[in-house]
DNA sequence: GCAAATTAGTTATCATGGTAACAATAAAAG
DNA sequence: CTTTTATTGTTACCATGATAACTAATTTGC
């Protein structure tokens, strides 16, 4: 999360670089825009998935499961790798996909150290359901950051 | 915090189009990549943070109250106003400020339910000495992005 | 083929965001 | 003035990110 309702103007930020030669106003200032903007598409988001009993995380376990073409299991290290977040936050998230019915596992065939992750059909009918809603809560905050900081 | 370390190519949301014509892949391919930067950028910055003993929003703190032209005083509720953080996660972090010996806190003299809070000298020190280091942050993490998004 | 090293996943604990409900104080309404 | 309402800041508790330390299973090295 990023903070700053307002951020340093261009004016202050050059008022600086007299202090601190090597920083660069512009570099900055596309960075703080950066994470401003994305803090707020990403609060935007977290905000619909609570409506519809998800979390931003426990949405992209279920769409990155759902969208390999190939196969339609993956592992709790795979599942951590590809989302970057640490492998007992996978495990506690899982835990709660499993026990609202949105997931079912099974232990590897040949390695019985892996748990093997599926989506049960409620997750890909929830995924179906709220893909629409998804798409308009992105484009709506868009279209806010566009017009607010224009 | 955003994940997925693969963002969906342009094709795949070409190809989303057709099932949810709603849904424009300009759009959302930008929100994707705005969230993405945005969360790699605060990580390297709370990489930095950690590392001086402090926390984006504690650093934060410190340089707001630096920051006014005029007082060098503020409420918790401006604080946590200014920051867009709940009052709860205010107080709980100035306290973290004050045993760390850079806030002061003194009951408001008209309104005694409000506490001003004032920079330490340390606080000061801390803020002249992790701004150059914060500047770099920036920029190094800046310069990464272009590199690896390009 | 067995000991050592590695890997998968879990548990325990911390950090830091949130809301709900509260006490103390101030402001508004009568 | 006194009662009611609003505001400030806190406490208690939940959600969700992290790391460290662990168990169980597999792989590697001799």
């Amino acid at each position: 999360m990023f903070f700053l309702k307002e951020l340093p103007t261009r004016e202050t930020l050059e008022r600086y670089h007299e202090r601190f030669p090597g920083m660069r106003p512009d570099v900055v200032m596309e960075a703080l825009v950066l994470m401003k903007k994305g803090s707020l598409l990403i609060r935007s988001l977290d905000e619909y998935f609570t409506r519809h009993g998800l979390s931003q995380l426990r949405y992209m376990i279920l769409v990155v499961i759902d969208r390999q073409p190939d196969r339609d299991e993956m592992t709790v290290t795979e599942l951590a790798a590809n989302l970057d977040v640490s492998k007992p936050v996978m495990t506690r998230t899982l835990k709660g996909l499993i026990e609202d019915g949105f997931i079912d596992v099974s232990v590897g065939a040949d390695d019985r150290r892996v748990k093997l992750v599926r989506l049960t059909k409620a997750a890909r009918d929830k995924l179906a359901a709220i893909l629409p809603g998804y798409y308009e809560t992105i484009q709506a905050a868009m279209k806010r950051l566009e017009e607010d900081h224009a």
